[in-house]
DNA sequence: TGTACATCAGTGAACGCGCGTTCACTGATGTAC
DNA sequence: TGTACATCAGTGAACGCGCGTTCACTGATGTAC
């Protein structure tokens, strides 16, 4: 069945995207081919290249969507804490922000890494891609930062930036760290108990030193 | 040139091993091959399987090798702090703790994986292969588990065992994350950012608190 | 100690496989009139 | 609105490649006497 209408097609485009985006965070970028993204798509691998320059091209994209949607379940969150309550906007963001490392350093986010960030999932497809062969190591760069800016925009503002920015990327490095770990380990108890440690350590930290 | 002697044999053994250990924490399990450990020890790979049993098989003793240079290494760090002072043996352990962290949250531990921390480098291969098929998993577990029990014994012992033990893995989450966060974005500013808050912070707490 | 010979570490060609990618082809879609 | 036709999304066979693994062969090593 040949030449399907336009919207049949960005269908298509979406969906392998969003296939893709979920195999390279589950089991990273070179245990997914293309032909099984497109199998899973309802395509055959033949016209794959009609939609993307290459898999390298694929995985750079699909990478932006991870990122994109977990931004769109974060956004979620912190609107879920109820509305901005004017001077209590502050005390909002800092909830939303514990709320998400509680989250984060979970055990169903070890255990569905398909639909979770981006950033503990990548990171090494990202460092071991070669330069310039890839644009993943860009994508990875645009998530992670936009992903810190919007950590930092949630710890106090009336504290320096800067401190801010600094509380944010130790949070981040331990959060990864425990995923990373967690998911190394899983099944064997410690990575539960890793996960324990990390959450309650943080959580027991000041919402904003 | 077959049949070379038994200490050939035995050298050509450990060489093996050893490109293994280290090209696996540069490239990751997948992207080494046979053919490439083997010309790189100075053979071909028509032997290999006079060595070793699968590729799998090698990669979980190369693992195993990784973590015993680590650990040697760890040892001499320790042993450099001078010669156990008595009363001071706690301090000396203590200070060995935090010289490790500092050298591991490091740019040259960054650049440098295949020299460079099992746990770090071997994760996510850890974390993908399946299980069953590989023996990786195991040999990184053991890894990890002899990390953890050699960190809790350096932070000081006159707290309660379990509140070392949570302060050693939620060290080391963040160390682990903070390597991973830095080797992924390299070479931009932002690897070398994560590195210097993290490090910071992790040396700025009190050695046991 | 010296000789005869079995062992087996290493060689290099070959295998089957799945990969990323290419290409001639198909036929419904979308457009021009 | 209806017809004629060019476009191009999708098909499926095919390609070259490197992988892990196998195997018949080689000849110095190590051993038995």
């Amino acid at each position: 069945m040949p030449r399907v209408s336009k919207a049949q097609t960005e269908l298509n485009h979406r969906r392998i995207l969003e296939v893709t985006a979920a195999r390279i965070r589950e089991v990273g970028v070179d245990k997914v081919s293309v032909p099984e993204v497109m199998a899973a798509a309802g395509l055959t691998h033949g016209g794959f290249y009609r939609h993307f320059a290459s898999k390298d091209d694929l995985v750079a994209r699909a990478t932006g969507v991870a990122f994109a949607q977990r931004e769109e379940e974060y956004r979620a969150l912190v609107d879920s804490r109820g509305p901005e309550p004017g001077a209590d906007g502050e005390t909002r963001r800092q909830e939303a922000y514990r709320a998400y490392l509680e989250g984060y350093v979970s055990e169903s986010h070890r255990d569905n890494p398909g639909t979770g960030c981006a950033v503990a999932a990548l990171a090494f497809d990202a460092a071991h891609v070669e330069q310039g062969t890839s644009d993943l190591r860009e994508a990875y760069l645009d998530g992670l930062r936009g992903m810190v800016e919007g950590l930092v925009s949630c710890v106090a503002d009336d504290e320096e930036a800067e401190k801010a920015r600094q509380r944010v990327l130790v949070d981040l490095a331990t959060m990864v760290g425990a995923i990373v770990l967690a998911r190394a380990t899983a099944p064997d108890g410690l990575s539960d108990e890793i996960l324990t440690a990390v959450r309650d350590s943080l959580l027991a930290a000041p919402p904003a030193s």
